[in-house]
Order: C-alpha cells, then sequence, then structure tokens
DNA sequence: CAAATAAGTTTACGCGCGTAAATTTTTATT
DNA sequence: AATAAAAATTTACGCGCGTAAACTTATTTG
C-alpha cells in the first residue's frame, strides 16, 4: 500500500493509468468494464487506499443502490432475523442494505420511511406494524419508491406482499392438535396490531370447523409489543381460573405462548404431553426462545429463507425492470410444524 | 401544502423569501440564525415541501452529523436494547444514528467500520466482539473517527469506555449467593468471546476467595453465540453427572443460564429456593427474557440507561471539544441484583 | 486483413449545497 | 438619534462525481 494519499477519482486516474469515466464505470458496476480493465483497476486498488465518496456518488445518481428495510420492532428476534436474512439477500445482490426498526411506534415507523426518503433508496422491503401503521403515508411513500411488503399485509399498499399463509399454517396446527388430543382453543390479543393475527383467528375458525369442533377464542386486553408480559399476565389467569374449555390452547404467537408457559410453571400446572400434564400449550412463529422454553415449545415455523428471498426478488424485479407490475402480488409460503414438548 | 415541487434551496430561497446561505445554515443549526427568521424559515417549511439533498449536504461538510453504533450481535435482545438506547439520547443530541450489527463476526466487524468510514461519521460507538475483534484495525479507524467503546473493553483502544463494573456485580452475586445458601460454582464458555467473561471468572475467584469458600469453575466447549444451545447442552449433561460440587451454579451471563435451565427441567432437576428443589442457578445481565424463564432467573442488571448516557456524552464532549481526551476515561457502572425465584 | 463493433479517452458540464468575502440591512447599546 | 455590533444578502467558487458527446484505440468477426 503507497503511502500517498488519493484524495479523489482524478487521482486515482493519475496514478492507475485509467480514465475517469472508466473508472466511474467501474465503481457503478465493475462487470461493466473489460476484463482487462476490470484487473487493472483492482489491482491498482490494492497499492492505493481510495474509495469513491459515497456523497458525490450518490448525489448525481439516478437511483442509488441503497434498499431500506423496516421491521416493526428490533427487539424481538423473530423480526431480526428476518432482518437480517433480508438484508444478507440484498448485500448478495450488490446492494447496500439499511435496516430499521419501527420499536412498535407508527411515528417511528413514518420517520424510518422519511428517513429512507432522503436517502433516495433503489427500493424498501417493509414489514409493517399493521394496524397502528399510517397507511397513507405509506401508500404516499409507495408512489415514490418501490416497496414490497413482508411478514404484515397492509391490503392494496406497496408494489407486493410475501408472507406465510396463515390458512395454511393454523390448520395445520389445529389438524395436529385434534389429532394427537383435544381440540384447541385459541388465544391471542384482544386488538392484535399485527394482522397476521386477524387472520390467524380467522384461521382458526375455519379448520376447528372442519374439524367438526367447537371454537373457543379468548382475547387478552393489552396494548403494545410486551406478549410475553400480557401471555403471562392475562394467560396465566385463565389457567389459573380454569378457563379453558380443552386441555389445548394454541396462542396466536410464540411470545403469547413463552408467557403462558412461565405463568403455567409458576402455578405448577404442568404443560405437555406426558401423563401427568394437564395441558398442551402451542405457539406460532417458531420464535428463537421456543427451543428453551419449559417445557419446549411446540409450534410454527415460518420459512424465513424462502420469505426473505422471494420479497428480496421481487423488489429486485421491479427495481431492475425499471417498472411496477401492473397486478400487486400476494406469495404466501407455508408453515411446519415445529414438534416439540408441549403439545 | 403547496402544489408546487420544490427542487432546491434554491427555488426555496426563492419561494419563502430568504437567501440561500442563511437557508443553509438554518439546516445546519436552527438556533445560529435570529429567532425571527427561524419563524419565517419554518413557516415556509409548512408551505412547502422541501428537505435539503442529504448527499449534497453531507459532501462538503467538514463533519457530518452521522453517528455510528455497532454492537456485536444485534439477534441478542440485550444489545437490540443497549443499542437503541444509545440510538435515543444521539437522536436526543440532534444527531443521526445508524445501528449495525457484526452478527458475531469479526470480519462483518471491519466492514461495518469500513462502511462507517465512508459515511465520514461524527463519531463511532463501538460495542465490540471482543477477543475475535481486530484490535489492529478498530484502533486504525480510532486514529480517524472519534471512537467510544462500550459493553466490551479493549485495552488501550478508542478515545474511552463505558461498561458494568463486572467485579462489583459479580462480588454483589457472590455474596448472596452464600449469604443465602451453598456458595457457588461458576459456570462459562471455555474460550469466552466477550472480554467480560474474564474479568467475571476473575472476579468469582476473588470473590469467593473472599468469602473464604473454594471456586469452581466449569468451561463449555463451544465456539460462537448459540448461548442457549451451548447452556442447554453443556451445562445440562454438567447438571445430569452430579459434577457440581455444590446446589448453586452462577452462569456467565443469562444466556448460557437460560439453556440451562431448560436442560435442569427437561431431566426433571428442580431449580428454586422452594424446599424441594435440588439446584440453584444464577445469571448476569437481566437479559429480557429472564422474567420468562422457569423458575424466573435470579441475575444481575445491567445499568443500561446510565451506560448509554455515559457513552454518548462522553462521545459529544470529544465531538464538540474537537480534541481527544489526554487520557483514556474507563466510566463503569454497578450492577444491581435481580432477585428472582432461580437462586 | 478489412470492416464492424465494443471499449476506453478527452473534454466538458452540472448536481445541490457548503462556505467565504464583501456589502447591506437590522438590532442592540449608549 | 448616533454608533456599534450582529445578522442577512449578494456574489462567487468549489467539492467529487455522474454523465453525455465526440473521438480514438482495441477487439471481434467473417
Amino acid at each position: 500500500m503507497s503511502q500517498k494519499k488519493i484524495r479523489n477519482m482524478e487521482e486515482f486516474a493519475a496514478v492507475s493509468g485509467i480514465s475517469r469515466p472508466t473508472l466511474s464505470k467501474y465503481f457503478n458496476d465493475p462487470d461493466s468494464v473489460r476484463k482487462s480493465t476490470r484487473q487493472r483497476v483492482e489491482d491498482a486498488l490494492l497499492h492505493y487506499d481510495y474509495r469513491p465518496n459515497f456523497y458525490a456518488m450518490n448525489q448525481n445518481r439516478r437511483t442509488t443502490r441503497n434498499i431500506g428495510i423496516v421491521v416493526p420492532y428490533l427487539a424481538d428476534p423473530f423480526f431480526t432475523e428476518i432482518g437480517r436474512a433480508v438484508e444478507v439477500k440484498c448485500i448478495e445482490a450488490g446492494y447496500s442494505p439499511i435496516l430499521l426498526s419501527s420499536h412498535g411506534n407508527p411515528d417511528q415507523e413514518n420517520d424510518n420511511l422519511e428517513a429512507l426518503r432522503a436517502l433516495k433508496p433503489a427500493g424498501v422491503l417493509l414489514a409493517p406494524l399493521g394496524r397502528a401503521s399510517d397507511k397513507g403515508a405509506i401508500t404516499k411513500f409507495s408512489t415514490e419508491v418501490p416497496l414490497v411488503l413482508f411478514d404484515a399485509n397492509i391490503e392494496d399498499t406497496g408494489e407486493a406482499f410475501v408472507g406465510t399463509d396463515n390458512f395454511q399454517s393454523v390448520d395445520l396446527m389445529v389438524e395436529y392438535l385434534c389429532r394427537s388430543g383435544q381440540p384447541p382453543c385459541f388465544f391471542e390479543m384482544k386488538s392484535p396490531s399485527n394482522p397476521n393475527a386477524n387472520k390467524r383467528r380467522q384461521a382458526y375458525f375455519e379448520s376447528m370447523a372442519r374439524q367438526g369442533h367447537e371454537a373457543h377464542v379468548f382475547q387478552a386486553e393489552g396494548e403494545g409489543w410486551d406478549f410475553e408480559e400480557i401471555g403471562s399476565a392475562e394467560g396465566g389467569q385463565l389457567l389459573i381460573d380454569n378457563a379453558f374449555p380443552t386441555n389445548t390452547v394454541l396462542c396466536s404467537n410464540d411470545r403469547l405462548a413463552i408467557g403462558m408457559l412461565a405463568a403455567a410453571y409458576k402455578n405448577d400446572i404442568k404443560v405437555g404431553l406426558e401423563p401427568d400434564a394437564s395441558m398442551r400449550i402451542a405457539g406460532h412463529d417458531d420464535h428463537p426462545f421456543s427451543k428453551f422454553t419449559c417445557p419446549p415449545l411446540t409450534t410454527i415455523s415460518q420459512d424465513y429463507a424462502a420469505i426473505a428471498d422471494r420479497a428480496v426478488s421481487t423488489l429486485f424485479g421491479i427495481i431492475e425492470s425499471d417498472s411496477k407490475p401492473a397486478t400487486r402480488k400476494e406469495s404466501l409460503f407455508d408453515g411446519k410444524l415445529v414438534m416439540r414438548d408441549s403439545a
């Protein structure tokens, strides 16, 4: 590495013996120059410490190579993991992802979109808060930037949606629970922020009807994203009160189930498949912690990899064709049953 | 909001009746212009949709208002929360934080610093991976950008370090455990990536000596960040083998403890303070999940808020004085004992 | 090997804003 | 009201790079 500090592309052109416009082409897309030229540039890069100025670079570009990724709540490891999966796909495609969290707050969600707008991103992948989301703001944003939703759907918003088929996944779970023991009750939040919750309730009803069982839905009060706390407090009370008409509870998501399991343990209510257990509890999402609950949680795993892959490839399809698709496409992937010990 | 689209500051100057240099001053620091002028700008902003171009703005600035925040592993809610706390402090101070995760990978840590370097940030707050970190790269980075370390210390690297006083916190826990029952054994990973682990082991030795008890350290094989898995597999085996000479185990961190609790449950080893319990297990960090383990985990809570506050204010002190401190300062905050049911 | 095509070079302009210097206007002080 | 000080305006330049047009050189093709 030479001592000489390269101040700009002009200087790098001088020392490398390659014209500035060609260097500019190279940095925008190394494959857009001849192989021998690419090699010469890369040799020079080994000798001189130069990188194009990020700000000057993006100023005049029609479109940057930045991709915004917005998740509703990064402190939830489920979103950390799916966010990361999306991030990796973007990097692989040669883009620069920027991961933001809305922290469960619709104002923050809008702030995130505003911040991204300033970065003039090539596209944005958004897992919206759901009910609390400012649909108008998102729709407006979508007119300016290619937008693909994932995880949670908002009708007619964004160019496409990618997520899990809740009807398939819940049916899979209900079918399993009915086959292996008493039919499940359904436990969820009364005003779920996430639209998947509504789909899952509806799927539960339909599936129970198909199985010829009566549906029983229990709804917890409480707002926000402290699902474990709500599951523990309200789900626990239902357990203590013996309020569930069957011995099996399907929770709308793993975090509620995790709270409920903690409450069951605390109240000496044994959960699981063993003969001395009095309850079965199941969840949905295969949260990273579900392996380590007591007992380990039977749940549905979402196909992270497939969702991330499809979301990203859909967005890049739009970006690279430079045209919005005629129809808004929804891609749903199947969940898989993860059988552990809790149900 | 007027229909007319404002394309740049020039146009906004024309419609608002304020000169462009004054607008430029305003956008750099609203308090640098007269109150009446500020009001006129803000009135105009209500009528016209204009924001300075992010890229053009940062191109010629001596220093941007971007702050980099790097945490080792965002899928660990502990880091998500402390990262968020730091982020909020930066926003309050009028800066733009950018949160990045190293995903447990030193190459990624270097990539993150490289990416930040391109953004010419005013400063960076780094929670390093620890042992695996590329100390040379971080030190070099530190010569170019004001750098404050937090959570995990690397000797002589960065302008300052802010974290928890492991000697105080571990002593607090050991003292409590000894007072309330049998003295603790110590369970940790053999090659801990995080330097806090080494401090905690040493603190355990010293504290046990002070209490007049023999120290017993058990080390799990295994690399990486799958702490729960390691705690469950190796800690569980130790439980089954009855390898611990006392009935009390202090885990180096909560995530190991969470895994160990899961293994104890699976093997019908009752953990807790009740008469029929055969083991006590404690952790360190007050991981967001520790409230929901079975039984709830007795642990040490770190003072997130104080650490975030001090780390940010230290960095801003350096940025605003535009001079590196003569001596590298280390700020350590006390941990608090969180008594739950596991020990 | 000539013609056709692809790739690189030269030259030149502009993006949107930071910033400096000289000047004018507004506000504060006596 | 006269003066000093502060703030805003006018004018002007440059940052580092994208990009376009005209031209030259290298590579491919038959």
